[in-house]
RNA sequence: GGAAGCGUGGCAGAGCGGCCGAAUGCACUCGCCUUGAAAGCGAGAGACCCGCAAGGGUCCGGGGGUUCAAAUCCCUCCGCUUCCGCCA
């Protein structure tokens, strides 16, 4: 039973992967457009110059010696099959004098376009590779930099909780009222990993039930239920392969290969993979709620205390695929939406703009909204928002046609709406009271039933 | 996991190895007709790749094979349906 929800008929689709060996030359396929080589040879674009903004060295003479390969070996073999074609229903009705010549130049033929797709198969595979480990092209008004330190303010909202007293972290405060209990998680499944319990459960659950109806019912999403397990192809549509595969969880059952989401973005970005959508039918806005696994290799020792950084954790997605025209603006929409779900809560926060070289791979443009944590006396990430123009789309085969018959790609935005862990410690640090209980944001009292929590 | 069947354009559904990118119906677009609509009549309309263009090429689930020539024959994989088994 797939009857889907959204108002796009689902695309036929082919059944084979990224995995395989290439295609046939011209079979309809799993794309190989991700970036237009064309685009990025184009000196307009000024790709060399942007991508450095990022520290990547684009190496424009090998995708030029690719693409022009690639295309001559087209070329050779079309006209190669034209001839072929023409001598193949010339045979049927030629003399018995001319039929021999004609097959045979007809055999002759078959070799040279043997030969050419076999060039253009090798040339494509490599073009192939190249392209996809390139990344995204930052946006010029992103500030220069590489870390979060150089991101640029935007906006604040509320004030950071000012307490009369020394307050305490999520860790402490989630252990003395007896909701999270972080050392039998660590029996259960090694470090990075929390168990939260009784009213802490409760608690996961009711923001989960909060963000998704904020969504649903103000601003318009339609909430999914998505595997969580995930296939190589779709990972390499949303960006995160094949160039970051050591950040993901993968698991094999005999022959088959699936990996655990890092996010709900990418089950929720390939449900229309190799579609079309009819630009009237935009924007359209996705939302659901799923565990997220992510390895945190290479982050050894940064965040190892309570729920800020685990190996699995609970997040509300937000997705949306809009015209490439619209997408900055459609950002715009989109964090305001993540921001809600703070304001609602009443949590201080703020949004700042990333640095050119600070943006995830597949992004061209991203907000961060940073929460305040009194516990640690600073701002923390919750939640990113991101623009990632026709990047995904491209990699994913997600196109567009609009009623006058123009073609092109979608674009693509995401935002957490919100993870719920990290909002519990915003929850706990920002709603903690000098007597160790922690008020509940009234938005929340309806669906968890109670106002504070107490230490046990 | 075992057995049988099926996979053709937005949908339904034809298709003798060459005249099949593919009949027909529905849906769609544009005209005509109409106060408006329906009906009727006429015309049009798939996707992708190479090319400035003219044009050329590819696509009948994927891949491979036979042949001068494959939607059509063969192999294989995938998916779907039904029956049985196993389970939530």
């Amino acid at each position: 039973m797939v009857r889907s929800t959204s108002c796009v008929r689902p695309a036929r689709l082919t059944t084979s992967g990224w995995g395989g060996s290439p295609n046939r030359p011209g079979a309809r396929r799993y794309p190989a457009t991700m970036h237009d080589p064309r685009v990025l040879l184009d000196p307009a674009t000024d790709a060399v110059r942007r991508l450095t903004r990022r520290g990547f060295a684009l190496d424009v003479a090998t995708l030029d010696k690719l693409l022009s390969g690639r295309n001559s070996a087209i070329q050779r073999a079309d006209e190669a099959r034209a001839e072929a074609k023409r001598v193949a229903t010339s045979v049927k009705g030629a003399s018995a004098d001319e039929r021999p010549a004609r097959v045979e130049r007809a055999r002759e033929l078959k070799a040279v376009i043997a030969s050419a797709e076999e060039e253009h198969r090798g040339l494509e595979t490599e073009l192939r590779d190249l392209l996809l480990g390139i990344p995204n092209l930052p946006a010029d008004d992103l500030p220069d930099g590489t870390s979060d330190a150089d991101a640029e303010h935007v906006r604040s909202w509320g004030e950071p909780v000012e307490l009369d007293f020394a307050p305490l972290d999520h860790v402490d405060l989630g252990e003395k009222l007896g909701i999270l209990d972080l050392a039998r998680a660590t029996k259960l499944s090694g470090p990075r990993f929390a168990v939260l319990r009784g009213r802490g459960a409760k608690l996961e659950r009711a923001l989960a039930r909060y963000f998704l109806e904020l969504h649903t019912e103000q601003h318009g999403y339609t909430e999914f239920s998505v595997p969580t397990l995930v296939t190589r192809a779709a990972l390499t549509g949303t960006g995160q392969l094949p160039k970051f595969e050591h950040d993901l969880f993968r698991t094999g059952v005999a022959e088959r290969e699936l990996f655990l989401i890092p996010t709900a973005e990418v089950p929720l970005t390939n449900l229309h993979a190799q579609e079309t959508l009819a630009t009237e039918d935009l924007p359209l806005a996705y939302t659901a709620h799923t565990p997220c696994f992510r390895s945190e290799a290479g982050s050894y020792g940064r965040d190892t205390r309570g729920l800020v950084r685990l190996h699995e954790f609970s997040k509300v997605e937000l997705v949306r695929f809009v015209e490439a025209s619209r997408s900055r603006t459609e950002l715009e929409l989109l964090v305001g939406h993540a921001e809600a779900c703070l304001q609602g809560l009443g949590l201080a926060y703020r949004v700042v703009k990333l640095a050119a070289g600070d943006i995830g791979f597949s992004a061209e443009f991203t907000y961060d909204i940073e929460v305040w944590l009194p516990g640690q006396q600073r701002y923390r990430e919750i939640a990113s928002a991101s623009d990632f123009g026709t990047f995904q789309a491209r990699r994913a085969g997600i196109r567009t046609k609009s009623r006058d018959g123009t073609r092109g790609f979608a674009a693509t935005l995401n935002s957490s709406g919100l993870p719920i862990g990290r909002t519990l410690v915003a929850l706990l640090e920002q709603g903690q009271q000098a007597d160790g209980s922690v008020r509940i944001p009234e938005a929340l009292v309806p669906y968890t039933g109670f106002d504070v929590l107490t230490p046990a």
